[in-house]
Parts: C-alpha cells; structure tokens; sequence
DNA sequence: TCGATTTCTGGATTAAGTCTAAACTCGAAA
DNA sequence: TTTCGAGTTTAGACTTAATCCAGAAATCGA
C-alpha cells in the first residue's frame, strides 16, 4: 500500500482509517471500473470483517470528496472510476467491460457553444467490439470480474 | 390511440394486444425517456389491470424488436428512448431529466478510425444546467415526473 | 483515564427487476 | 359447438443492488 495514500486522503478533508485505506488502496489505483460489489469482493480479500455498509459508506465518501468519479454507463450497475480527468468510455459489447478512451484521441466540436445550454461536462460513449486479443490502447489493467 | 401503432407491432413481428397497444401508446411516443415503472404508473392510469411482469415483458420485447432503445445514463434508473436515430443526451443537474440533442448540433472527430475498437455506436452525454426556463430546442413534450 | 465524537458492523429495509406457475384468449381443427 | 394449443397475462414470490439504522468499537482531546 502506497505510503501517500494518507496524505491523499488527509488532504480530500477525510479522516483515514484502515477501512478506508483498504478500499483506497483498490479502488484509487484500479483500471477495473469495479461496481460497489466487486469492491467489496475484491477489499475483504485482504480485510475479511469489512463490511458492505462501510464499503458503500466510503465510497460515497469518496466521490462526495471528489477523489471518485460515479459513472452509470452499463446495464445494471453503478461503477466507479479514480481517474478524475476527462476522457472518454468506450463499452464492449461482448463484455460489458468499460474502458477509459484518452481525452484527446477524440475531437468533439462546439459542445460549450450548444445554445439553450450550459454544460458542465461531456464524453462519448462508444460501444462496440474490442479488436484484437492484445491490449491496444493503454494501461495495464487489474483483472476484471465479470457478473 | 394512433390507428397505425398496430401496423408499427405487425411491421416490427410483435402480436398487437391491447396491454402491448397501451404500452405502445405512451411509450413510443412520449420524449420523457420514462423508466419501467414510469411507464406503469402512466399506462395504469387508462389500464388498471396491466400488470408489472407485463410492462418488463413488453418492454424488453419492445427493444428486442427495436422499437425502443434502452439507456443507462442516469443514477439509479435504466430508462426507455423510442427514438431510434442517432442524437446525443443532456442531463439535467438539477432535475436529473435526459433530454435529446439533435445529432447534427455536434460534430465529433474520427471515431470510426479510432485504433483498437470497432465501434457499433456512439453518442455525447453532456451534463449540466438547461438555461432559461422555457424551451430552447426542440419538440414539445409530455409531462414528466420526478421520482 | 474519561467522555465525546466518529467510525464500523450486521441485520433489516427498500426498490428495481426477473421468474414462475396458473389462468386466460382466441383462432383453427374436429 | 367443443376441444386444443400456442401465445399472452397475471399476481406474487424471488433476487439483487443499495440504503438505513442502532448498537458496538475505535479514536481523539483534555
């Protein structure tokens, strides 16, 4: 576990506690886009008296606190997503999995200039098929647990 | 009810019925992106009888046969869009609702020629404040309810 | 150490969605 | 007509994600 993870925390304005960094410890650092569930599967590995309360105590925390992003892009399921810049998500349709696109891979024309509206934030959302077994685009993942 | 939707069941290879007919009613012509129980509280209004597991049935018979799509964007609630052409979806901050968005109103760069991924479809979920209270683009629209 | 505050837990609760088995509908065959 | 069977509908049980709650445990400041 990463020492900063502390002064992560500390500096969002939230108290660390060993819960809450075993749940940062997973979910800040994932590439999974894991749901509520696959947290808690995934934290009571290492942390087995944690508790489903906690786990979706925290992560509220967490994304009130803006170190999460709550994404609700695949059926049935609410997934949370640390990497807080922009970018875009790409769904495989085989899979269900979700995937970060960068940012600048895509250009979107005058989203600010749409009138009758003011827009706080915008991404595509792509879905399709994965080419090719091997990793394509980007960062290793952790494994992916599918439901 | 609109003489045609039973040719619009037939066309689509669905027996028309009267619950279908009644879902078919407010559904395929509503633009207020209702959820399933949305469309049960509504259609209940005419149709007393109809029952949940028959809305769910319809419904999912519906986007099977692709009369309506199904959307998962907002928190908490999987939601119904009968309309089938490509156009991008603005959610409000404040009141959560999902709004259409003309597809030509945005123009986004080489998605298509993105390296890795053979995307199906596409679209831009914007998120933000609707400015001015009366309407800005587009249809007129039936009421629709906050949860 | 003590008392106050915060955090954590298991279990109950709610709500969306699915499943099931029985009942109903209706046209076609006898 | 009656019977038959395929398809449709229903109420209610069930499943699962998510939240709520009240007591227990841990933490903190003095």
């Amino acid at each position: 576990m990463s020492p900063d993870l502390v002064t992560q925390l500390k500096t969002a304005g939230i108290q660390p506690s060993a819960q809450r960094l075993a749940v940062a410890d997973y979910v800040l650092t994932t590439d999974a886009h894991p749901s509520a569930d696959e947290v808690l599967a995934q934290v009571q590995g290492n942390f087995p008296m944690l508790s489903r309360a906690t786990v979706y105590n925290t992560l509220n925390l967490f994304v009130e606190k803006g170190l999460l992003r709550q994404l609700v892009l695949a059926e049935g399921r609410t997934v949370f997503d640390p990497r807080l810049g922009p970018h875009h998500h790409f769904i495989d349709d085989e899979t269900g999995r979700i995937e970060d696109v960068p940012w600048d891979s895509l250009r979107v024309g005058d989203v600010r200039g749409l009138k009758g509206y003011e827009v706080r934030e915008y991404m595509v959302v792509m879905r399709g098929r994965k080419l090719g077994g091997s990793r394509v685009q980007g960062r290793s993942a952790n494994p992916v647990k599918k439901r």
